[in-house]
Order: C-alpha cells, then sequence, then structure tokens
DNA sequence: GCTTAACAAACGAACGTTCGTTTTTGGTCG
DNA sequence: CGACCAAAAACGAACGTTCGTTTGTTAAGC
C-alpha cells in the first residue's frame, strides 16, 4: 500500500496530539498506517522531525488565520471578534496540529522551541494591541490591561478542542457568539 | 541520605509537571534526588502508583478548597468569587501537582482516569450551579449557559500556571481581582 | 544490632534507527 | 495489451541504548 509522506505527518499528528510525543511510538505510528514502524523512514528523517512538522503546521495556521483577520472591519470591536472567529476555526478544523503545537513544543530541541514560543508571543501581540487600540478609542473599559485580557481571551480559545465537538447542540455560530459575548460583556447582570 | 516518601512524591510531581509522565524516566527521578533509579522502589511501588498519588494530591487540593468556599456570602456573585479565589490559590500554590493532575491524566490506566475525569466534572459542576442561581436570582444575565461559562471561566484559571509568578508585577490580589472582574463584566466599555 | 535506605548489577522488554532484501508500483516499449 | 524494469515502499532482523523493575548486598540511623 502506498503511502505519502503527508500521510505520515498527519497520522503523527493525531497521535501526538492524543497520546504525547514521548507517549507515541515509531512503531505504533506504523501500526496506525498499517505499516512496520522501520517503514517510515523511507518517508521521513526520524521522530524529532516529525513533531517539528506537525508544529509548524500549527503554527502555520494560526499565521493564515491572522492574516486574513487584518482586514476586518467594525472597528476594534469587530477586529477582536474577527480574530476570534479566525482562531476557533483554526482549533477545531486543525484539531491535532493545533493540540501539537500548543502541548508537545516542549519536546521539541531548545532552538526550535524557542522559535514555537516566540511565534506564539507574536501571536498573542496581536490580539494585545487590538485590545490596545480598543481601550484608545473607547470600544473598551480603560481598566482593562491588554495583556492579561489577551491570554485570558486566548485561554478560552485553547481550551476549545478539549470539550467542543461540532456534533453537539452548539454549532460553531452559536460557540462563536457565546464566546464573543462571554469576552466582551461577561456574565453579570446590567444594572437596572 | 534518608529520604522519605513524600519527597519521591513532590520530585515525581515536579518532573511530570515539567517533562510529562512519559517523558520522565525512573533514573530521571532518581536524579533529582540524589539517588540512583532503582532506589526509588524502597519508597515506592512502581513508577505507575507514583502518578497516581500525585494527580490525587492534585485533586485533594481542588476538593478541599470547594468545601471551603461553601461558606462564602454575598449571593451567587460574592459565592463565584470565592471559588475564582479559591481556585487561583490552589493552582499556585501546588503547581506541580495540579499540572499534573490537569494534564497527565490520559497516562493513567483507563479505571483511574474516569474517577479524575468524574472528579473534573463534580468541580465543575460547582461552577455550573452556581452560575445557574446566579441567573435565577438575576445576579447574572439570562442570556449566559451555565455550563459553557463554567468551561470558559475554568479554561481561564486552569492556564493561569503557565505564564503567572508571584514574582512578577502583578501580586495575587491584583490577579485575582483582575480574573473576576473579566469574568464579570467582561471587557467592552458600558454604553453612555 | 536491627531496621531502613541506598547501592550496583542484571533482567527482559521496548525504544529509535539502520540495513539488506523483497514486494509493489507506475511508466515504457514490443 | 501484456511484458519488462527501474524506483519507491514495505519488510524482517538486528544494532545499541534506555526503559521499568527485581535482586542480593552494603551502608546508615535509631
Amino acid at each position: 500500500m502506498k503511502r505519502s509522506r503527508t500521510d505520515v505527518v498527519a497520522a503523527a499528528g493525531r497521535l501526538f496530539a492524543e497520546r504525547g510525543y514521548h507517549g507515541t511510538s515509531m512503531r505504533d505510528l506504523g501500526r496506525e498506517l498499517g505499516l512496520v514502524g522501520s517503514s517510515l523512514y523511507a518517508h521521513i528523517d526520524g521522530k524529532q522531525s516529525l513533531l517539528l512538522e506537525v508544529v509548524d503546521r500549527g503554527a502555520a495556521e494560526f499565521q493564515a488565520s491572522v492574516a486574513s483577520a487584518e482586514s476586518a472591519t467594525g472597528g476594534a470591536t469587530g477586529r477582536l471578534q474577527a480574530l476570534i472567529a479566525g482562531h476557533i476555526d483554526v482549533v477545531l478544523d486543525h484539531r491535532d496540529e493545533v493540540r501539537t503545537f500548543l502541548n508537545e513544543a516542549g519536546a521539541l530541541d531548545e532552538a526550535h522551541r524557542d522559535q514555537v514560543i516566540a511565534a506564539r508571543d507574536g501571536y498573542e501581540s496581536v490580539f494585545r494591541d487590538t485590545i490596545a487600540s480598543g481601550i484608545a478609542d473607547g470600544s473598551f473599559r480603560d481598566d482593562v490591561e491588554p495583556k492579561t485580557s489577551a491570554i485570558f481571551i486566548l485561554s478560552i480559545l485553547n481550551a476549545l478542542d478539549r470539550w467542543y465537538r461540532d456534533t453537539g447542540p452548539m454549532d460553531r455560530v452559536d460557540l462563536t457568539d457565546r464566546v464573543s459575548a462571554f469576552i466582551l460583556e461577561g456574565i453579570r447582570a446590567p444594572a437596572r
């Protein structure tokens, strides 16, 4: 049976996401593809480079998403909502790569791990800057801290894949609306 | 040098939290304590039972915290704030056990993993019920979903240990206030 | 001096990876 | 269309290493 390099990377993403890098053996990965472990080396350099490829794929999805949210209209609020919607789609459409990107970067060698951390920080800064500009133009409260709020928002978004299923009672538009409402309005009832 | 069982469990928590269960070898753990790997077996049954003990310790901290928040005053809002403050203290005062509890439960055998999942769900339900009672008495908006909101709140709280340091510019009271404000009020500026 | 802790050595199993060989594949030509 | 063939893919066996754990023995503490 002919397998392509892409098949191997996809299967690696699945297993790394599910069991972690150290919890996945090359023989496990082979079995996932109906192969014996050593056969994988016809397609890839080794386990570590496989992890790198999966993680890079996750990072690239976020980068593509943020690029397309650049053009959002509706001021800081509209821009933030576009960032949120884009993030949700990335997390849910590329679960395995994103999970690996978020949870298994620590298994990379130091140089690549530092790259991932820098990429995450750059991504976070887009949220931070959007919040800061919303404070400046009066869209957001002036007592929120951009840095802290950005982290709170990303904490919610990055945890979505742990519990949300497209097959559940809530569709993705509902989900996005609820996330946005929670972030923008909180849960307290407005004073009457 | 005399080591106690407690020392071993504490060191295991440290390494499991930092490198993951599968990323930590018994020889690594021995080295952490100035021992050779096989010496650990004078204190513990094996690696798996060590993981179980660390995870149980994390679960117990949450249980103790929720028990002491039972007596909070101030209606649903006060109760929720007490739950938040308690959760923050548990996460930051028991980082290693909590991290292991949250991230490494998948490395447990199925029976114990199911126990952990049940414990987490029970804990989440306290948040859910508090939110539901706050909706019922008018403290919270009536268009929030208790289940979804509880998950959002816990997503923020469980991610704290990834970025917050007590040594930073923000002390723990500040942190707790910012988290509470974000959850209760959101970030949007109130209409004028 | 008796219990407890730590050791060094060894166990079989599993790890990532290499290697030489066999099988499968897709294109080319009679 | 079937026969051939180079290239690619999969294999089984083996490598050196590391894994979790067991065992018998030595050192340390009350």
